[in-house]
DNA sequence: ATTATCTATAGATCTATAGATAATGC
DNA sequence: ATTATCTATAGATCTATAGATAATGC
C-alpha cells in the first residue's frame, strides 16, 4: 500500500481528464505535460513506465473510485430496484463520463495484453458486478421478472455510459429526464399496462412537459 | 457521381475493417498499405487528401450501406414492431461490427470539424432516423406508449452495437439470444405482466435452456 | 537525502510529397 | 494516355533516457 502524493495525483487527475476526452492514442505524455504546466520528461519521475503506466494507474484509480460510488449509490437505494437505479443514474451523473465502450475498444487495444486483462477485470469489479447482484436481488424478491441479471447490468450500465455521448442526440431533454425514461424502459417497458394506473400517472405527469412535440417527424 | 473503381474498393475494404478495429488514431496508412500487400505512399494515389480523405470515404460508404440495410430491415419488419426491431437486430448481426460510440468518440475528435459533422449527420441518417420513424409509428399506431422516439432509437441502437463489445461479456449467450432478450426489455419491461400470459409463455420456452443457472451468483 | 522539476537528445514512427517505373488500353 | 504502383525522403512528432538543477526537510 504505497501512498500517492499530491503531486502524483494532480498528474492522474490531470491525465483522467485528457485520456477520457481523447482515448489513449489520441492523448501524447506532451498534451498532459502542458496542461500541467511542466514539461514531457518530467512524467517519467511520476511514472517510470511511462505512458502505458499512467494510464493504468489513472484508470484503475477511477474504477476503484465508481466501485465505492456505485455500491453506495445502491446501498442507498435500499431494496426497491427503482430507487437503486436511480440511485445509480444519480451516481453516473455526478461523475465524468466514463465513455466506458471507447475506452475498452479503441484504448484497450493499444496496451499490453497483462495491462489490457487487468483493466478488463477492474472494470468488471467496478461496474458490472455489483449491477449484476442488484438484478439478481431483484429477482430472488421477486420483483422482476428472470432475465440474465449480467444483459441487464450491461445494458443498464451500456446506456448510462451512452447519456454522456452527446454527439447523437441533439436537442435531445436533459439528461436526468433520459436517465429516467430509460429505467422506465426497463422496469414497465413500452407496451401499454393497462393493470397499473398509478405507475403509469406518475410517469405521465414528470415527462408531460417534455413531450409536447414527440408526435412531429423531423 | 464519380465511380469507384476495383482497386479503390480494396483500399476500403481493408481501411474499414481496421479502422474499426482499431479507431482512426491506432491504425496508420502503414497498417492499411501492409494489408493491402502495398507501400504506404501508393495509398496517395487513390486518396490524395490523405489519411483523412480515407477515414471519411470509408465511413460514409459504411454509413450509406447500413442505411439501406436498416431501412431494408425496417421494410421486412411489416407493421409489427417487434418484428421489425427482430429484423433490425438481424440486419446488425450480418455486419462488421460498427462500435459506433467508439467511432463517434474517439475517431472524431480526431478529425477536421468539417469532416466531423459530414459524417455525425450521415451516422444520424442511416441509424438514427429510420429506428425513429419505427418507434413513431408505433405510437400512431396505439402498440406502445408515448416516449420519446429519438430516445428510443438512441437505446435500442446503442444496445445492438453494444453486443459487439464482447470484451464485458465473458460466457455470455450467444447474441442473437442477446438481441432477443434486449428486445423484450424495450417491449415488454421487466416488471411481472400478470395480464399477458401469452407473450410471457412465448418468452420463456424460448429462454429456458439458457436460463438455468441464472440465480447462482458469480 | 528526497522531491520534483529541467534541458538535451536519441531513436522510432508517421504523414505527406516528388518523381520514377511498369502495365494496360487506345 | 491512364492506372497503379514504386523508391526516396523531408518534416513533424512522440516516447523514452541521461544527467543537471533547485528547493525542501532532516
Amino acid at each position: 500500500m504505497q501512498e500517492v502524493r499530491d503531486s502524483t495525483q494532480r498528474v492522474l487527475n490531470v491525465a483522467e481528464q485528457l485520456f477520457m476526452e481523447g482515448g489513449y492514442n489520441a492523448v501524447t505524455l506532451r498534451d498532459i505535460a502542458d496542461a500541467l504546466g511542466i514539461k514531457q520528461a518530467s512524467l517519467y519521475y511520476h511514472f517510470p513506465g511511462g505512458k502505458e503506466q499512467l494510464f493504468l494507474v489513472m484508470a484503475e484509480r477511477m474504477f476503484e473510485r465508481h466501485r465505492q460510488g456505485v455500491s453506495a449509490a445502491i446501498e442507498k437505494g435500499g431494496s426497491d430496484l427503482r430507487a437503486q437505479l436511480r440511485a445509480v443514474a444519480a451516481w453516473f451523473g455526478s461523475q465524468r463520463p466514463l465513455k466506458l465502450m471507447s475506452m475498452l475498444h479503441a484504448d484497450l487495444t493499444a496496451l499490453s495484453s497483462e495491462t489490457r486483462e487487468q483493466l478488463e477485470q477492474k472494470a468488471h469489479a467496478a461496474l458490472l458486478q455489483p449491477l449484476r447482484e442488484c438484478f439478481v436481488g431483484a429477482q430472488a424478491r421477486g420483483e422482476i421478472r428472470a432475465m440474465h441479471p449480467d444483459l441487464l447490468a450491461g445494458c443498464f450500465l451500456w446506456l448510462m455510459d451512452g447519456l454522456n455521448y452527446g454527439e447523437l442526440r441533439k436537442g435531445a431533454p436533459p439528461r436526468e429526464v433520459m436517465a429516467e425514461e430509460i429505467i422506465s424502459l426497463f422496469l414497465d417497458g413500452l407496451l401499454p399496462r393497462p393493470d397499473s394506473m398509478l405507475t403509469r400517472r406518475r410517469q405521465c405527469s414528470l415527462l408531460t412537459s417534455s413531450m409536447d412535440n414527440v408526435f412531429e417527424r423531423g
